[in-house]
DNA sequence: CATTGGCACTCGTGAGCCGAGAGTGCTAAC
DNA sequence: GTTAGCACTCTCGGCTCACGAGTGCCAATG
């Protein structure tokens, strides 16, 4: 028998075999009953599920085994039992059967997504959806610029010391900032200037764009045309600016939380609107996970962030293979329908991608 | 004696006269009290305060008389007394005592308004200072752009079927949208069409700019010189589509109101959030308040949106005299400190408009 | 030997009760 | 007009108690 009182090996990872068949079906049958009511689930209710062939004193037996080995938990001792991120963890690794979303789920995101013109916007309709659609608070990140593909640059005076730079991408993306010049110019010098760097830079990322512009003020030419190797301070000083800033971040449905039992109880999931003010934090989080592609999912003790707040959060990258642009994700407390997360986000990324590629298709034709 | 039992005119307008002198005392020690501490004031706790020479019985009349008047109310009978929304009005209207800003709240006030460059950032950082000195939900309210007095108009290609449309306002606003386009035009076409625009209509406010466009459409030119009258035409369809858009409204600190003792006890503030989600209705409630200038209050039951969620609005509207722009609003409680709230408002107005006004002047000249 | 019924035990929950304390309204005295 | 005194009301916290839910264990069963 798997279960054997007393080995609670925490840390290691989980196997399949960790678990016989019977208490694999328990477990699951458990984690979909609590997460739905989120009671303590008692042998009896499930004995009478009927899904077991057998008696309340049989599951109790392997409810106390499954508990012995952590993957349950009891409030107290007269109460059911309820799964411990142990618990979910193998749920989620072997148990858990993704439900399809719903015909309506699916266009409601395609819309969303199809429908967009500006991708600030589209961010935030999309993860306000993706917050309805999960009732839990939906968050999109759309990390670093450097690997946008540069289409155009401009220069637009806006006051007397104040230029806006708009950069846009080869996939639609615009970014564009207001910076303080340390000098008047004129708006054809401006405009001049913004010609000159789109005719020469495009297509290449900003990254290499700023690298050039870099090289550019300690090459040659800047040392014998002056007012060209201001030029080109001035824009490399403007891009420097612009590509750090729209780091950008959408969170919504912050109000989804509060209205969570996990959250009146008090538990640290309360804390969590506070963070959810404090931007900063999450990106630096949600960078981490950029690296690897497909879903993940973290619950509660697993990570340092879902620890600190009893929380559990999914996120899936998008952005064409290898490339990965950002993150889709939904954070709530342990107890969430992982089921329907982990598709939602899915099915939210790869529509993102798909419209991601099209727009880069679209504009290299 | 002012105070007549059984007459409770709710809706009259209250005159100063209404309330004796000492009546007045009472009540404005009492609201003070209250807004304070949270709890019911009672008879004895007002007699210890000291600030009246007289006994706890001789202060019960004169709260038992207030309360026959409905300016108090007790929540039980051996309760002390609490204000009502009409103790509060009256209090707000002749017994208020604005408190003075610190040193250090004026600076940061100052800091961030000075600070700013770009119009967008500076309404979320202000809304959110706003929110942290009052521990209020803060909010910045930017309305229609009709009175934009446009400084350049400028077409930037983003797609092939793409074009961002950027207007830059004298007073250093910008507004900027994605548009879809009919059919494509050359980057230096586009840049035609601004430049023309700019140069003709730099000066006029966006609706005057609308109008224009809209004759011109209609005009002599339009009916000889057809790519002239396209080149309006999608002009004006771009500039409508602009002109809507940033009706912008900044709404933080969400987060306070759920840290009130109001909102854990269920009152109809706890559903505060969830129209602070909706920001549509929001706007237009503030809409409605931006006629006149100066600093409203609206307490509880004097209006449809803070009777319904039993919550108080102090508003003041910022711009130049005689042109209010947008509106600083304060959202919380009834029982809030109205005495500091107000003159927070109002600063954070005053040095909103003196930037507005600043920026307009350099770029005058 | 796995399964099961039975039973004693534990523990949280809600109702009911009580006494303390806070606050009032009223009345009679100053 | 003001005040002291007093009876009255109402809330709140603590307490007990019975109930029900759920468990763990054990002995009986197929």
């Amino acid at each position: 028998m798997a279960a054997r009182p007393g080995s609670l090996p925490q840390k290691t990872t989980l196997r399949l075999e960790d678990l016989e068949p019977r208490f694999r079906d328990v477990l699951r049958e458990i984690v979909l009953e609590y997460v739905l009511s989120g009671e303590p689930i008692s042998s009896r209710s499930l004995a009478r599920s009927g899904r077991f062939g057998l008696s309340p004193a049989t599951l109790r037996n392997v409810m106390a085994d499954l508990e012995d080995l952590g993957f349950l938990h009891q409030p107290h001792t007269s109460a059911g039992r309820i799964p411990t991120d142990r618990g979910y963890r193998y749920f989620i690794d072997y148990l858990m059967r993704s439900r399809r979303l719903t015909q309506l789920e699916r266009e409601q995101i395609d819309g969303e997504v199809g429908r967009a013109d500006e991708v600030d916007e589209m961010m935030h309709h999309a993860s306000r959806l993706l917050s309805k659609l999960s009732d839990q608070v939906g968050m999109i990140f759309m990390p670093k610029l450097t690997q946008l593909v540069m289409r155009s640059i401009d220069f637009i005076p806006v006051s007397d010391t104040k230029v806006m730079c708009v950069i846009v991408g080869t996939n639609g993306v615009v970014v564009n900032r207001i910076l303080e010049v340390p000098h008047v110019r004129g708006r054809e010098e401006l405009e001049r200037i913004g010609r000159y760097l789109t005719t020469e830079f495009a297509g290449s990322t900003l990254e290499g764009f700023l690298e050039a512009l870099r090289a550019a003020v300690s090459g040659e030419r800047a040392q014998e045309d002056r007012s060209w190797r201001e030029s080109i301070e001035f824009s490399m000083n403007a891009v420097e600016e612009v590509v750090p800033v729209d780091q950008e971040l959408c969170v919504e449905g912050t109000m989804s939380v509060i209205r969570k039992p996990e959250f009146s109880e008090g538990g640290a999931l309360s804390r969590i609107p506070v963070v959810l003010e404090h931007k900063s934090e999450l990106v630096s989080i949600l960078n981490d996970l950029l690296v690897s592609g497909g879903t993940q999912i973290l619950v509660g003790s697993e990570n340092n962030f879902t620890r600190a707040y009893n929380a559990s959060l999914v996120v899936t990258s998008y952005g064409p293979a290898g490339r990965p642009l950002g993150l889709v994700g939904i954070l709530g407390p342990t107890r969430m329908e992982y089921a329907r997360m982990a598709p939602l986000a899915d099915y939210l990324a790869k529509a993102l991608t798909r419209k991601v590629e099209e727009t880069e298709q679209e504009n290299e034709s």
